[in-house]
DNA sequence: AGATTGACCGTGT
DNA sequence: GACACGGCCAATC
């Protein structure tokens, strides 16, 4: 059964994240098959609506900056979500050498 | 069906 | 290191 919608595909792969871990936009585009669509990724996380299956605050800027968030107060909920879940962070950003998700 | 938007990323200055 | 510009992809109006 493969996934036939990027969004399916995309949920998939942000699902697939560990907790205390968080992957940057372009690192879930990249493993839905589609490599640049970062962009994408973004729009489909904020029409999300399975939060409980699709751990969308796993997901993170390139460079660890917290981006926008649909639920909560926003970046701020996120950030609190993630610290509780064992992510280093680094002032407002994800400390990514330490709790970047590396995909094998 | 066409145009615009959006939770981005990379590069240049 | 911070700010500005352009390019890529899919979903939504």
């Amino acid at each position: 059964m493969k996934s036939n919608n990027f969004k399916d595909t995309v949920s998939a792969v942000v699902a697939g994240i560990p907790k205390g871990k968080v992957a940057t936009y372009g690192q879930v585009a990249a493993l839905a098959g589609n490599p640049g669509a970062s962009r994408a990724v973004g729009m489909i996380m904020s029409k999300n609506k399975d939060t409980k299956a699709v751990p969308c605050h796993r997901v993170v800027g390139s460079t660890g900056a917290l981006t926008g968030y649909a639920y909560g107060n926003g970046t701020t909920t996120k950030k609190q979500m993630l610290q509780k879940e064992g992510v280093v962070f680094k002032g407002e950003k994800v400390d990514l050498k330490e709790s970047k998700w590396e995909p094998k």
